[in-house]
Formats: structure tokens, C-alpha cells, sequence
DNA sequence: GGGTTGTCGATTGTTGACGATCGACGATTG
DNA sequence: CAATCGTCGATCGTCAACAATCGACAACCC
């Protein structure tokens, strides 16, 4: 959390930031946080209003989140939170089989030990709320657990396609409210990928990654009540 | 070419395309086909007098350009057209591995014959230029070649998120103007690549796939006077 | 003369206003 | 009474003007 409490901090925001990102990156936490919901439409001239800004800020705002896909836009009707329809996430799921295997390999390749212990760290957080059956604080470790594995391959690219997906995928999960259960066989799966990247076998690593993403995937099926036996 | 001959035409064209997209478009082109330099600097007034329209869709064509990673922006100087750093084409390079054994697993799997048909003629007029040593069409080629092998994979975001890196690949390639040869042996590859798929051997294609983007980063590095022996 | 500081033109960031378009509501007609 | 058409309010698309910021050049001081 970066307090702007001393002025440098706040000089350096100031600079850094301009007001199409920061609206970006607001209205992106309350699309992500579920304050807007799915398919629902932007105002834009009442968003301008709620930032006491005018509306060409916004605007430019709405072309990013389009891009990155958390917005659909309508000519001449405005922009909605888009909704990941089943096939889209399957889709998504393929890509994050994919993305992940890699992730897998190139953290198993390159991992510090300090790294390592940050994942050691979250997975006990995980088990403590996961033996609590608590969904939604575990749901925001596992985003952290996955993102931080990503960030650990050094690959900027890799990262940013990588949120991208969660987020729509996120998007997706918004739709039904159940956050399929399974703690226990996930937390399981992530000591395993652990394992499995500090016993430094790259390949092994791959598939086990994959393999977490397969059951992730199985396990939302079943939560929305559809098998896939293909 | 979507000829706007026909009233019909040009009303869905203009229903469908706003004026901030025609831009982001017209100014993805230019960057693409080398009118614009790498790293050179985007006069937002200039273009919008150059499309004689305002700088608001100037503005708003910039952020999704720098959304999809064409263009980077500074503020209050100005956006530029992205200089792809070697380390950066890397990483790209160890996404589209993974990628492209991703399509080649996914068309094996799926392809219709007519999309293979597809396939066979584009390799057809490869082989002829390849023959010519003709790199400039062969590129163009190239590239139509993989992206209609994304596009039979029936995903979407992938699609997206391909065209996304060739792009950038693009950019980097635009840097040091060298097309770097193997024209011969990247057919020969496209030739394995489609019969792999043909014989509907799902692994094996996935391997060819991968092997060809490992091929052609080797060509790049040659050509780029850098060997990667570790 | 070297370095610093003030000033200026150019460009970006932001705004408010105007015209165009859409969906909804109510009037009209068969 | 139902279906269609016209009207109206709300919202989007676009624009032109204003304010803030930057880089460069020149004047100034030591």
C-alpha cells in the first residue's frame, strides 16, 4: 500500500501518475472487487462526477480496460462490464494450462531461495484458512500465490498476459457467486508444485503446474454442475 | 480489403467503427509497416490535423495502443512507438514456445480440411517466393501462415494475445532491418508442422510447433550476431 | 567562461459545450 | 385493442479553448 504521506511520495505519484490511469486503475478494483457487477453499464458523465473530474479522463480510462477486456463498449450506447461467458473461460483455461506449464518451468529454472520462502509462506497462510473452510480469504491467497509465480519467471510480458486472464476469469467467477470449494486438494497441488520447483526438475515442474490447472478447472466445472467427459 | 462501395457497406462500417478505433488502426499500421520509426515521437495535434479530426480520439487511440503494447507513453511529453529491448523479444520468444505448441495441439485436434487446404496453399506461395529468396513477401507470408493457425484453433483470446507478440516481434524486428534468412528451412519446418497435423498426431504436433518458434529464434539470433550457447 | 536561473514557445492534460444518436414513452391509426 | 410512428429526454461522440507542464534558449551571476 503506498502512502502518499510524505511530499516526495506524493510528488512522485503526482508524476507517475495520470488521471485516465488512476481512473483505470479504480474503476478496475471496483469491477474486480464486485462493486460493479457483471453486464453492468458505466455512466460515464456520473463516474466523472463521483472523480469531480470531466468525462475525457473517463473515457480514456474505458479504452484501456476495453483492451485489457474487463469492459465491453457499445457505439453511441457506453461501455458495460463484460461477462466471460463458459466458452470464453474455457478458452481461458486452455491458455492458463499453457501459461502456466511455462510459469512452472522457467520459476523452477530461476527460483532464489528467498523466493521460495515467500511461497513457503503463503501456502501456510493458505492451510490456515483453508482448514477454516474459509472461501474468500483463501481465494485472494491463491491469486497471490499464482501472481507471485508468475512475477518470479522475470518475465514482464508473461505477467501482464497472465493478470489479464485471471481477470477475466475472475469476471467469470463473478457470475456464479460459489467459489467451488476443493482447499484442501489445491492447497495439496501448490506443496506439491513447491516441491516439485525446489527439487529443481524442470519438466516435472511443468506438468505438475499444468496438472494444477487441469483440477482447478475440473473443480469449477463441477461447481457449476457440468461434467467434462470429452 | 473492406471496400465501403456499397450504402449497406458503409453503414455497418460506420456503425461498427468509431473514430478513436479508425485511428488506433490507421496509426498500428503505420507503425507496422515501418512509417513511423521505432522510438520516434507521436505528435498528437499533427495526427489529428493529419486525420483532420480532434486530439480527444487521437487520445483515446493512444491508450489502447499502449494497452496492446504498441506505443509507450510519458506523460506530459508525449507517446512513442515502442523500442522492443532483446531481453523483452526473449521472453516473447519463450511465450510464443509456449503458444504455438498450444495451436499446434489445438488445430491438430480440430482442424477441418478445408483448413488444412488453406494451410497448403499459403505454404505453396511460400515455396515460391522461398525459391525467389524473396524475404519481404515471404515475411508477410510468414506471418499470415501463423496466424491462420491461430485463428483454427477457435480461441479467441488466444488469437488476441498472439497478435499481440507478433506485434512486438514486429518492433523488435524493425529495429535491425536484417529479415535474417532460413527461408528454405522455415518451410521445410511449415511442410513438418502441417503434416504433423494431418496425421492428427496431437503430441508430436505440439512438439513440431514449438521446435519451429525454438528454429526461428535461432535465425534471429544468428542474424542479430548473438549466440545463445548457454 | 562555466554554470545557474529565468523566460518563452510548444505540447500535453483537462475541461465544458455542442451536435448526433439511441431507447422509451405516448399518440395515432387501422 | 394492437401495432406503428413520431417525439423527447438522456447519453455518447466530437470539438475547440484553457491551464499546466516541459525542453530549450538566452541572460545573468560568480
Amino acid at each position: 500500500m503506498p502512502s502518499a504521506d510524505t511530499p516526495l511520495r506524493a510528488l512522485k505519484l503526482v508524476q507517475s501518475n495520470s488521471l485516465p490511469m488512476l481512473v483505470q486503475k479504480e474503476i478496475e478494483r471496483m469491477i474486480l472487487a464486485g462493486e460493479i457487477a457483471i453486464g453492468e453499464w458505466l455512466n460515464e458523465s456520473a463516474l466523472s462526477q463521483r472523480f469531480s473530474i470531466s468525462r475525457g479522463p473517463v473515457r480514456e480510462a474505458f479504452r484501456s480496460l476495453e483492451e485489457s477486456g474487463l469492459v465491453r463498449q457499445e457505439k453511441n450506447r457506453g461501455v458495460f462490464v463484460r461477462e466471460v461467458s463458459v466458452e470464453e473461460a474455457d478458452q481461458i483455461y486452455d491458455l492458463r494450462e499453457a501459461l502456466d506449464e511455462l510459469i512452472g518451468k522457467q520459476v523452477t529454472a530461476c527460483a532464489t531461495p528467498d523466493q521460495i520462502k515467500v511461497l513457503h509462506a503463503l501456502m501456510e497462510e493458505m492451510d490456515n484458512v483453508a482448514r477454516a473452510d474459509d472461501v474468500s480469504p483463501y481465494y485472494a491467497l491463491n491469486l497471490r500465490f499464482h501472481d507471485r509465480l508468475a512475477e518470479f519467471t522475470g518475465n514482464r510480458k508473461l505477467v501482464t498476459i497472465y493478470r489479464r486472464l485471471i481477470n477475466e476469469l475472475h469476471l467469470f467467477r463473478l457470475r456464479g457467486l460459489s467459489q467451488f470449494g476443493g482447499l484442501r486438494k489445491s492447497t495439496d497441488e501448490h506443496r506439491a508444485m513447491v516441491k516439485a520447483i525446489e527439487s529443481k526438475k524442470i519438466e516435472a515442474a511443468g506438468r505438475m503446474f499444468k496438472a494444477h490447472v487441469v483440477a482447478s478447472r475440473r473443480r469449477m466445472d463441477k461447481a457449476f454442475g457440468r461434467d467434462k467427459t470429452s
